[in-house]
DNA sequence: CAAGGTACCTGTTAGC
DNA sequence: TGCTAACAGGTACCTT
């Protein structure tokens, strides 16, 4: 579910309030949440260590260990939340891992109703791109999101031009651009009155172009308000809703007038999801 | 290697 | 009311 705005929002709440404090113990209740992580007794590998500034990179949060060339990762993957609460605060549903800390605050609650997100420790490497920068082992073959300044520009019109897929397709693909998921895909498209099945191939660099503009316009812009919110599933670290759902084109709205045209914005599948647009504004390639 | 499909989960909602 | 099917913001892994 969360995409870059909103794991931008969760990042910048962990940076205020769990940044800097020390892990005293760690519960883990549900063993599917910590899946990916390898390196022996989780709790333990995390007790004892200050929790450094968080980072991101496309839908990915870190914090460094202090003492150490590890990080604990997490992915909130289509429901998980991570939430700052008392420690007397009632359990949440489906509260999988709590983090106390030794200042005896308000611990750090991962919360994930279906269970595709989850957390690790990770040994951070030396980025490829930028000497001095380190970044999880695990997410090292994922591209820079399209709001990290080292983002490169030219080498992502590149390689999308040289794509045989659809241009949504690619614009999903983490390894290409990391960050965007199927509403602001579909929204960055609308900006750009592209079609989501044109062929990437087929694109000019200047459109490319203005694509990537647009993709970093509309992720900019959902940041300010907080991220998207369309029930309580995506909430920041202190379970509030942010509002870009009132400043999206298409997405979930089909039926209703495109704010262009007037046209009504039509759905189809695509790639086991939906795709919203204007048939009008973005006209469809042949099948 | 690139491209595309499927599996992994639980909960909500629409339709019969 | 109760059952079933479709659908939901993502990624990893498998086959072609």
């Amino acid at each position: 579910m969360p995409e870059l705005p909103e794991v931008e929002t969760v990042r910048a709440g962990l940076a205020e309030w769990v940044s800097g404090r020390i892990v005293a113990d760690v519960e883990v209740h549900h063993p599917r949440a910590i899946r990916r992580h390898l390196g022996g007794d989780f709790p333990a590998r995390l007790r004892g260590h200050r929790l450094g500034a968080a980072r991101r990179r496309g839908k990915y949060l870190w914090l460094p260990l202090s003492d150490t060339d590890e990080c604990l990762l997490g992915h909130l993957g289509m429901s998980g939340q991570l939430l700052v609460r008392p420690a007397a605060a009632p359990d949440e549903r489906h509260l999988h891992v709590r983090i106390r800390f030794t200042d005896g605050g308000p611990e750090l609650r991962f919360v994930d109703q279906r269970t595709f997100g989850g957390l690790l420790v990770d040994e951070l490497v030396p980025a490829q791109d930028l000497p001095g920068d380190a970044v999880p082992s695990l997410i090292a073959h994922i591209a820079r999101d399209p709001l990290d300044a080292a983002f490169d520009e030219a080498r992502f019109v590149a390689r999308v031009r040289a794509r045989h897929s659809a241009i949504k397709r690619a614009l999903l693909d983490q390894s290409l651009i990391s960050g965007v998921g199927n509403i602001y895909a579909d929204e960055a498209l609308w900006r750009t009155k592209l079609h989501g099945r044109r062929l990437a191939a087929t694109l000019t660099r200047p459109v490319v172009g203005r694509l990537l503009a647009e993709t970093r316009a509309v992720l900019a812009e959902a940041i300010v308000a907080g991220g998207t919110s369309f029930d309580a599933l995506y909430v920041n670290v202190n379970g509030e809703s942010g509002y870009f759902d009132r400043t999206l084109n298409v997405y979930g709205r089909e039926g209703e007038p495109c704010d262009r045209c007037g046209t009504p914005i039509r759905r189809e599948a695509f790639m086991n999801r939906s795709s919203y647009f204007c048939p009008h504004c973005q006209r469809a390639p042949r099948r």
